[in-house]
DNA sequence: GTTTTATCTGAACAAACGTTCATATAGATT
DNA sequence: AATCTATATGAACGTTTGTTCAGATAAAAC
């Protein structure tokens, strides 16, 4: 037995990609086998290995395909204005964002130990850059006076953790839509940083 | 070969406790062996079935003794005052004895998939029991008009997010002291609940 | 229609897994 | 001093792990 119909790269690899980015955001990397991410494609373990060399760089080209997605979308809508403005818009993209991809933002949290000491300092420059973008409105708003943080960075890290948390019980299908959650925490981060 | 000088099942035991708190927090529960428990406490894989039944029950206890100790500790000294005051207990509470104990904070959270589902049940109930009081002051404080929160459920849970970001960076060694994180959260929290 | 190439199977590998158990002995009890 | 028991060892069990590879065949190229 061998090469089976219909089989081709441009499709194997994908399914590959969402098949493991479900286990491992169920299960966790470490509980997740090879064969079980090779029988969700519908696929012998061995063609894997067509698509990645190991099964730590699968885990790792998931979470970096994340982050670059995060990155350049906030890039491509990265507001201009005043202070407030941009910071309502942050605080409304990385919502939407994330919880838009519940998985992958599961995996870039969760297994960031489990990658190899290279791979997880380039996930976590990459998480930086974001960080950064919040810290720049903050900074801005502190300057001209219409925000009052005690300390900027942990004012940073404060409010994506407090955005963070939606991830955690938001349903689509729960007591509130996407458009209140968004208002009741920007009400919330809007007050937090208020001069 | 056979019983060791100087074993002992008072000793024994909890040492297995603390190695897999150690271990299950640094590599996750599913990539940690009983073998590589076993001899971070100096003993065989076999002689930790003396003290627990199976690799799932070490990890329940964990994390039911974790949360049983959070919530005997909050109580022990649950303040009265009024609810600006009880907040700010709280968010002092919370921050210091998280930051205590980050790897038993870190498995309550990270594990919990890795449970039975009676097990998860179970801790998810000692976890409402927690999130019920910080909910209890933010709706009495609501209900006496000095805060003013656009949804209690969310800001109990958006409060308790940003808080915990505090386990993921916090280093004793860093930039700041624990007061002084505790000051800045407060400052924030207060703001964001403010009416 | 023939040849080439990309894609897959299925068997195989050594290593590691959680758990069990017969056996040995240190320390407690008498 | 003799006996008992709690606590350990270390080998063994059947399963599963990530990864490799020779061989087979569908699809693409000629």
């Amino acid at each position: 037995m061998a090469r089976t119909q219909g089989s081709h790269s441009d499709i194997t690899g994908p399914r590959i990609q969402a098949a493991a980015l479900k286990l491992f955001a169920q299960h966790g990397y470490a509980a997740v086998s090879m064969r079980q991410i090779a029988a969700q494609v519908g696929v012998q373990a061995g063609a894997l290995y067509n698509y990645i060399p190991d099964k730590q760089t699968l885990l790792f080209r998931l979470m970096q395909d994340h982050m670059e997605t995060l990155l350049d979308t906030r890039r491509a809508q990265s507001g201009q204005g005043d202070p407030e403005a941009r910071l309502r818009d942050f605080v409304r993209f990385h919502i939407r964002f994330h919880l838009e991809r519940p998985d992958a933002v599961f995996i870039a949290y969760m297994e960031l130990r489990n990658l190899t000491p290279e791979n997880f300092t380039r996930i976590e420059e990459l998480r930086g850059d974001y960080e950064r973008d919040l810290e720049d409105i903050l900074r801005d708003g502190s300057a001209a006076g219409v925000f009052s943080v005690p300390d900027t960075k942990l004012a940073t890290l404060g409010v994506i953790a407090m955005l963070n948390g939606v991830n955690t019980w938001y349903s689509s299908s729960g007591r509130l839509s996407l458009d209140e959650v968004e208002a009741v925490y920007w009400s919330m981060v809007r007050k937090a940083v208020a001069a």
